[in-house]
DNA sequence: TATGAATGAGTGTTCATTCAT
DNA sequence: GATGAATGAACACTCATTCAT
C-alpha cells in the first residue's frame, strides 16, 4: 500500500473519528465524513468498508493504543503504587494524544456497548483486567487494602474520560465572571489527583 | 388534560428516553419510539412535538428533578461536608430513580452539548455552580482547602454517571471466574465512597 | 382499505409488472416504477414493501389467477381430452388477459427460479402437477398412451409462453416484404393447434 | 494474440455467460464476472469492452454457432422432412453444447429484444427465415401443407429452449414420490418428439 | 499489457414530518 | 383529539467505468 493510500486512509479515519465523537454512530453521516476527509464517498467504501467497519476500525485502533500504552507503562513500573499511577497516566496520555477517545468511550458506556464489536469488547475488558491484576497484586503484597476493583476502575476511568470529554466544552460554557477565577487544569493534573485520591483510599498504612 | 392523555404522554416519554439512551439522538427512530409507546406516530407529533422537542422535554425533565433533589438535600444539610455528601447522594438518588439519566449526561458530554437546548445547558450549569458554592463556602469557613471546583465536579459527577451507565453492562461482561469474586456494589456505595475520597482530599485537618 | 388505496396499489402493481417484464428483476428501477405509477417512491414502499416484495406480490398474483383459471376450466371438462384442451386454453386465456405473465415465466425459467419465492415455486409446481394428473387419468382410462409428462408440459407451456412473449415483438421485426405474407394468428389459435398436436401424439387410437 | 490472452478472454466470456444467464443483463455484476473469471476488472474492460459489448460478444457468438450448425445440418439434408428434422436437432445440439444459450434466448424473447444488438437481431431473424424457407419449399414440392411458419417456429424453438433451460431446474423441484416415476429424457429426445409432432401435423398424406 | 485505485451517477431504502379526514 | 396515508429529502451503499502507473 502506497504512502498516498495510507495518507488517504488516515484522512478518512480522522474525519470519521471526529464525526462519530460529536454525533455518535447513528448521527454521523458518511457523506459528511467523506467530504471532510476530502475523498469521494465511494473511495471511503473502497478503502475502509461500510459505516460499521469504519467505526470499528477507529475504535479498535484507539483501544489498541490505549492497551499498548497501559501495558508498557505498567510493566515498566516497579511497585504496585507506581503501577496504579502508571495505569492512570497512560490513559490520560492517550486521551490527550487523541481528543476523540473519551467521546467514544462515553458513548459506548451510555449505550451498553451497542455499537462495539466483540473484538473491541474484549479489549475494553483487558483494560479493566489489568487494573484488577494491579489491585490483586497489591493486596497480596500487603500494599493495598482489599477493595472492589470495579469501583476503582470506574473512579479512575470515569473521571478521566469525563474530564477529557467535558473540559474543552466547559471552557466555552464558562460565564465571563467565573472564567477569571478558574485556574486551568490539565488531564495530567487530573490523573495525578485521581491517583492520589484512590491511593489514599486503598493504601495500607 | 385527561388522565388518559397524561398516561399516553408518559408512555411516549418513557419509550423515547429508553431509545435516546441506547441509541443517542441521531440513532433513535421516531417510528420505533411510537411503536414501543403503543401510540400512532402522528399522535406522538400531535402530543409532544418533533424529535428535538421530545428529546429536550425528556432531558429538561430529568435535569429539573436532579436540580430539585440536589437543592432540597443540600439546603437541608448543615455543614459544608454534609452539603457535599448530600450533593453526591442526590445525584446518585436520581440516577437510581431513572435508569436513563446517566446515558443522556454521558452522551451530552461526549458531544459537547450538541443536542442540548439553551434551557438544559443552563440547568447543567446550575448543577455545577451549586457545587462551586459549597466548595467556596467550605473554603471561606476554613473547612475545605482551596481546590479546583471543576475537578471536584468531574470526579463526582463523572464517576457517578459512569458507574450508573456502566454497571448493568459490566455484569454481563464478567467472565464466569471473576463473577464470584466481585462483590455487588450499589450506586449509593459509590456515592459514599466518592464523597469520602473527595472529602479526604479537600478537608482541612 | 379505501378504494383510493386499492387503486393506487394497482397502479403500482401494473407499472411494476411492466418494468419487471421488460427489464427483469435486476434491470427494473424502483424509481421508474414509482414514476410510471404516478406515486412517490416512499409511497410505493409504504404500500407494498421493497423491490423483492413487489416482485413476489405480482408474480404470486399472476400464478394465483393462472392456477384458478386452470382448475376451474379443467374441473368443468369431462373427458381427459377435454381436460387437456381446457388446461391449454386456460393458460392461453390468462396470458392474453395479462400481457406480462409470459415474460415473468420465461425469465424465471431462464434463471432457474432465482427470484421466485418458495410460495411461487409451489404454485408453479401445482400447475405442472395438474397436467400430470390429467395424463395419468387418461392413461388409466385407456384414453392416452403412456408419455413423459414433463415433455408434454414443456411442449404446451413452453410454446404458449414463448408465443405470448414473442408475438408482439416479431410483428415489429418483420421486414416489409414478408409482412404481407404472414397471416395473423392469436394465442388461442396456438392453444388449439398445440392441443391438437399433443393429443394427436398421445391419444390411443 | 497469445494463447494466454485467448484463454483469459475465454474465462471472461464463460463467467459472463453464466452470470448473464442466471441474473440477466441488468442483474449481472461486472465485479462478480471478473472475480469468477479470475481477472482484474480493469483487464476485463481492456480486453473485451464494456458490459454491453461483453453481452453482445457472447450472444453474437452463440447465434453464430447456432446459425452455422443449422445451415450445415440443413444443407446436408435431402428431403424437406429431413431438413426440418435437421433444423430441430441442430438447435438441440447447440443448446446441449452451451448450457446458457437457452437462457439468453428466453430472456431476449421476454424483453422483446431490449438488450439485443442489431447484429444479433439480424441473426435471430436468419434462424427464423431458414425455417420459413424449408416450410415454403416443402409446400411448393407438395410435401407439406400450407402452414403459418411463425407458429411452427415457435413450437419448435419455444419447446426446445424452454426444455433446455427448465430441465436442470425441474429435476431439483421433483418431489420424492414423482422422482421414481419420471423417466429421464434428453434434449435430443425432445427434438425428436417435437419434430415428429410438427411433421405429423404439417405433412401431406 | 495489466491493474490497484478512484469516482460520478445512480439505487434501493429509510426517515422525520405533514396532511386529510 | 387521533390517525392512516403520503412524501421530500436524505441516507447508506453500489456499480459501471476510467485513470495513473
Amino acid at each position: 500500500m502506497s504512502q498516498k493510500s495510507i495518507d488517504k486512509d488516515n484522512q478518512i479515519l480522522d474525519a470519521a473519528a471526529k464525526h462519530f465523537a460529536i454525533n455518535g454512530f447513528g448521527g454521523a453521516r458518511v457523506d459528511e465524513i467523506a467530504a471532510e476527509a476530502g475523498v469521494n464517498k465511494a473511495t471511503l467504501y473502497y478503502r475502509i468498508g461500510d459505516k460499521a467497519a469504519l467505526y470499528n476500525r477507529i475504535f479498535s485502533d484507539m483501544l489498541d493504543k490505549v492497551l499498548n500504552k497501559i501495558t508498557e507503562k505498567v510493566n515498566s513500573a516497579e511497585s504496585c503504587e507506581q503501577k496504579l499511577r502508571a495505569y492512570c497516566h497512560a490513559i490520560a496520555n492517550e486521551c490527550s494524544q487523541n481528543e476523540y477517545i473519551s467521546a467514544f468511550i462515553l458513548r459506548e458506556v451510555a449505550s451498553g456497548g451497542a455499537q462495539m464489536s466483540e473484538n473491541s469488547l474484549h479489549k475494553m475488558r483487558q483494560v479493566r483486567l489489568i487494573l484488577n491484576d494491579i489491585l490483586q497484586q497489591g493486596a497480596e503484597k500487603g500494599e493495598f487494602r482489599h477493595t472492589n476493583p470495579f469501583m476503582v476502575y470506574i473512579t479512575m476511568v470515569g473521571t478521566l474520560n469525563f474530564f477529557a470529554a467535558a473540559y474543552p466544552t466547559s471552557q466555552n460554557s464558562q460565564t465571563s465572571q467565573e472564567s477569571t477565577e478558574i485556574e486551568t487544569v490539565s488531564l495530567f493534573d487530573v490523573a495525578e489527583e485521581i491517583s492520589n485520591m484512590v491511593l489514599n483510599s486503598i493504601k495500607m498504612h
